[in-house]
DNA sequence: GCAAATGTAAAACGTTCGTTTTACATTTGT
DNA sequence: ACAAATGTAAAACGAACGTTTTACATTTGC
């Protein structure tokens, strides 16, 4: 059973497929398959459950980029993408919606795209030995960048990001 | 008076710091100075008037981009920001609000990334003296990933992207 | 100088929104 | 075994949605 990981779980995926505005709650409690008393208990109110989502999600993708090296990371990213396919990030998504001014979504995204920058700055200053902030924003840039082009140019952008940070990476150590 | 520019020019403000979905058509009449008779004479419907919103902004943005070399195409999405603001791009984030299948909107979103594709295809030729797809693709990863960072790290990536773009292009001419 | 066109202001349309409530069934811990 | 907790089904809430309509004022072209 467990209704909270269930409701997560199917509220995810209908933010992620149809945006935050545009999923209706009586779809949310269908495709959780329970009643709307029940969702509020769970979640407390539409945006309450947009944070958790965003939360679970940063977990979960977090989880992914534990990595050494900046080519192990785009190959995360390209490991991300063939399971959850190219929408773009949900949550710049989300924050973009609502105006960035819901107090909970606001802060999850922030969260999230600061744990994101320092985790782009370790995995570059593992890989080349020492910290560079500059090389580290343009990884950052380029991964950004193959999440939102792969929308519409498909999954080969992260091949291409992936590339070019080895050049930038190589440029960087010699 | 021109009523017509003046409700575009409103309701793509609106949108872009709002979101489609979270701006209502109150808001709208309010912040055009119109009536809801006159815009919906000028406008037809919500998405018809999100449809022409960017379709406007792809001309204005396009015009921009009319360059010769990737410096300048990134000296140009600098320009864009600093007059614009770091809000991501409104027509990726137009179809996720509406999942994609709102014909007007996801066919104007469509026009433009093909558009802007083949301008930095186009871009990149010329700077290089030949045709290079691959670093087209990453030089287009690079300007949606400027675009879509600066909404949490600032303009600061845009000159970022730009001196990569530069050490690719050195890189590919050597 | 008078129709046609174009505008405003405001009410009303039916629908859908997020959320709460009422009434009742089932599980669960002690 | 019995009270508390947890679930469902469904109606109801007021508010807001996108859109249309009614009634009237002003401009404009011939």
């Amino acid at each position: 059973m467990d209704m909270t990981r269930k409701l997560t779980a199917a509220a995810e995926r209908l933010f992620d497929r149809h945006g935050y505005m545009a999923t209706g709650m009586d779809r949310l409690t269908d495709a959780a398959g329970m009643s709307s008393r029940t969702l509020y208990k769970h979640a407390g109110s539409k945006a309450a459950l947009m944070a958790r989502v965003l939360t679970e999600r940063d977990r979960r993708f977090m989880a992914r980029l534990e990595v050494r090296t900046v080519d192990a990371l785009f190959a995360a990213l390209e490991d991300w993408v063939r399971v959850e396919g190219c929408r773009g990030c949900l949550f710049l998504r989300s924050r973009a919606e609502t105006g960035g001014d819901t107090p909970g979504i606001a802060e999850a995204v922030a969260a999230h795209k600061e744990a994101f920058h320092r985790r782009v700055g370790e995995v570059v200053a593992t890989d080349l030995g020492r910290e560079d902030p500059a090389l580290a924003e343009q990884v950052l840039v380029l991964f950004e960048g193959a999440t939102h082009a792969a929308v519409y140019r498909g999954a080969q952008t992260v091949s291409a990001a992936k590339a070019a940070a080895a050049i930038l990476l190589e440029r960087a150590r010699s």
